[in-house]
RNA sequence: GUGCCCAUAGCUCAGCUGGAUAGAGCAUUGGAUUGCGGAUCCAAAGGCCGGAGGUUCGAAUCCUCUUGGGCACGCCA
């Protein structure tokens, strides 16, 4: 669509400078011409506002629009591109349908599963962190917004353009894993997820909960975890062996949900690998002048001429911060993979932390430190009220997965698709998965949400099965076409067969595809593909309910219908895909 | 207390770099010649865009103040 647009805009350019060069007018600044999207279809295909000019020509805005319609109308070649019309202070375009209707759909039939794909951000190698789980207990509803934006992201940049590199954090290291530890080592007696039949993430994520019903009363088991955590940095044999089991139990049972809701990395860190890294880069700041040391031992950067504080870098005793270790993996990352620029996917409550993280490594002279962003995201609640670790209440991701599993599964069974929907547990899956990852992207990521299980898994309304069942429907009426295909072989397709205004809008809804993935990209926002996609399949599941595509006596009339239900499936099995939603056939 | 973020229909959310009468979905009410899967579609009703100023030809959008909510303010991660 940009093609058409620009074109237009061209020829309105032009009109207004022969205006002002008639006129002798000088001074008149083009770049504050706009091209919007008329509010009302009838209007046209696109406006042109002209308000901005109405102080250059001293004429008033309807009088400009009028005049830049008629000279636009009488440039050459605009009969058969479309009509130009002031409409007061607007000159609206509204394009001859046919032939854009056959560039669109020659556009997607030629490229298929490319159709979407750009170069728009083909010099970037962007990096990509999320996900970054602890490894003494299971995924919960915060990490599944995380990774649905972070595997999002990955992929509408991608087909942007962008050489894209997505990387995980495993924390597998520090206290908190020390305290599963010791409460295995105090209840565990031998037990292993497989022997419990348990997942090892939540076998092990239990006996976090048992430390701290042991701590309670038993105020001395915090010094028995900090001698643990000195035992593991010392590297004693019995601790780091009972460590890898443990950890490798949680890894496996992560990697098990990874896999369940499709996600995936390039690279993944181990803290435990890098946990050191850093400290060296402070310590020669320190001989910079960058940073001071106090007469404790510890170590500081003064950010108060930035309007922020002084914060720590190291400790008293020397030691590293998850600050400084940041810092570290930055530096290392930088090396590993030359980036443009790095995005953290990481909780809006950590918005101090990458400030003060990215101010340090501005000081430190890092040329890339400028192009580091935290893409802050909101917490999610449910109807019920929020999640708090301390209340419990916190909403475990397998079992949510479960339930919409569940739910997905009454719904099949209640309309008595059974049979025709093939694998059932399977398609259960895929519809649980495409409710909770269209749920969690649709809402702006900066803003806290609320998650509805229920309404989420509901076949009607703004939700990830609706789009799956227009995928379905449209499946359903293109495998019917195969069948009866030789019916239709009298007709051909002509974009003059697609006359209706429906057709028109849903042709020219296929065209913005590829451009709403560069805007998703551009303002790392899958919720700008959601509404896309959305608003598409309206308009596709309003059209074919009063225009039937195969019933019809005109065969080319079918085929002309077949060839722009072709174009809604390629569009919208790319873009589910882009939004980590099964595309479904049948359901 | 200080800083950052959020505020749009009863509920859940869109609203692009300011542009035509502020939009969806859910819920509510009323409809759709047995229909290419009715898991759909149509319609009605529902708003001082938290409030007050300001900038502008023009503000939900930008600025200031204010109210309410969230989060962060550790030699934790």
């Amino acid at each position: 669509m940009k093609k058409y647009r620009d074109q237009w805009r061209d020829m309105v350019v032009a009109a207004l400078q022969g205006l002002a060069a008639e006129t002798n007018v000088s001074g008149l600044d083009i770049t504050s011409l706009v091209v919007e999207t008329p509010p009302k279809p009838e209007l046209g295909d696109f406006a042109f506002p002209l308000f901005p000019f109405a102080r250059v020509f001293r004429k008033a805005p309807p009088a400009i629009a009028a005049e830049v319609a008629r000279r636009v109308s009488v440039m050459p070649g605009v009969g058969g591109m479309g009509a130009v019309v002031a409409a007061g202070p607007y000159v609206n375009v509204k394009l001859t349908p046919a032939p854009v209707i056959d560039d669109i759909l020659a556009a997607i039939a030629a490229q298929g599963e490319a159709y979407g794909r750009s170069g728009a951000l083909a010099a970037q190698r962007v990096m990509l962190e999320f996900s970054c789980p602890n490894t003494n207990k299971p995924l919960h509803l915060g990490h599944l917004r995380n990774d649905a934006l972070g595997e999002s992201l990955s992929r509408i940049f991608t087909a942007a353009g962008a050489t894209l590199r997505k990387v995980n954090l495993i924390n597998d290291r520090g206290v908190h894993i020390c305290k599963s530890m010791l409460a295995y080592q105090m209840f565990g007696a031998g037990t292993t997820p497989a022997s419990e039949g348990v997942k090892g993430d939540h076998f092990v994520g239990s006996y976090y909960v048992k430390y701290a019903q042991h701590a309670k009363d038993h105020p001395e088991a915090e010094e028995e975890v900090r001698q643990m955590l000195r035992k593991w940095e010392e590297g004693d044999p019995a601790v780091v062996a009972l460590w890898k089991t443990m950890n490798a139990w949680v890894t496996e049972g992560i990697a098990q949900s990874y896999k369940r809701t499709g996600i995936s990395f390039d690279q993944v860190y181990f803290e435990s690998d890098i946990y050191k890294l850093g400290r060296s880069e402070i310590l020669a700041g320190i001989q910079k002048g960058l940073f001071q040391k106090d007469p404790d031992g510890s170590v500081w950067v003064d950010l108060t001429d930035r309007g922020m504080e002084r914060e720590v870098l190291l400790r008293s005793d020397g030691t590293s911060l998850y600050l400084t270790q940041d810092i570290g993996v930055a530096i290392q990352r930088s090396k590993d993979w030359p980036f443009d620029r790095l995005i953290y996917v990481v909780a809006s409550e950590q918005r101090h932390h990458f400030h003060v993280l990215f101010a340090v490594l501005e000081l430190l002279g890092f040329p890339w430190a400028a192009n580091l962003h935290h893409l802050a995201y909101g917490m999610v609640n449910l109807p019920e009220g929020k999640m708090k670790s301390r209340e419990g209440t916190v909403v475990d991701a397998d079992d949510l997965l479960d339930e919409l599993e569940k739910l997905a599964l009454d719904e099949i069974k209640a309309k008595e698709r059974e049979d025709d929907v093939g694998d059932l547990s399977r398609t259960a899956q895929e519809i649980a998965l495409g409710a909770l990852n269209y749920w969690l992207l649709q809402v702006t990521a900066v803003k806290d949400m609320t998650f509805d299980p229920k309404e989420s898994i509901s076949f009607n309304g703004n939700t990830g099965p609706y789009l799956q069942y227009t995928g379905a429907r449209i499946s359903s009426m293109l495998r019917k076409f195969e069948e009866r295909k030789s019916q239709y072989s009298a007709g051909a397709y002509s974009s003059a067969a697609l006359s209706l205004p429906e057709e028109w809008e849903i042709a020219k809804a296929l065209a913005l595809f590829p451009e709403t993935v560069v805007t998703a990209a551009r303002e790392l926002n899958p919720s700008v593909l959601t509404t896309y996609l959305f608003e598409l399949c309206k308009s596709f599941s309003r059209y074919y309910q009063d225009h039937p595509v195969l019933r019809n006596e005109d065969a080319g009339l079918v085929q002309s219908r077949i060839a722009l239900v072709r174009g809604m499936e390629r569009v919208v099995r790319n873009g589910l895909e882009l939004l980590g939603i099964p595309f479904l056939e049948a359901m």
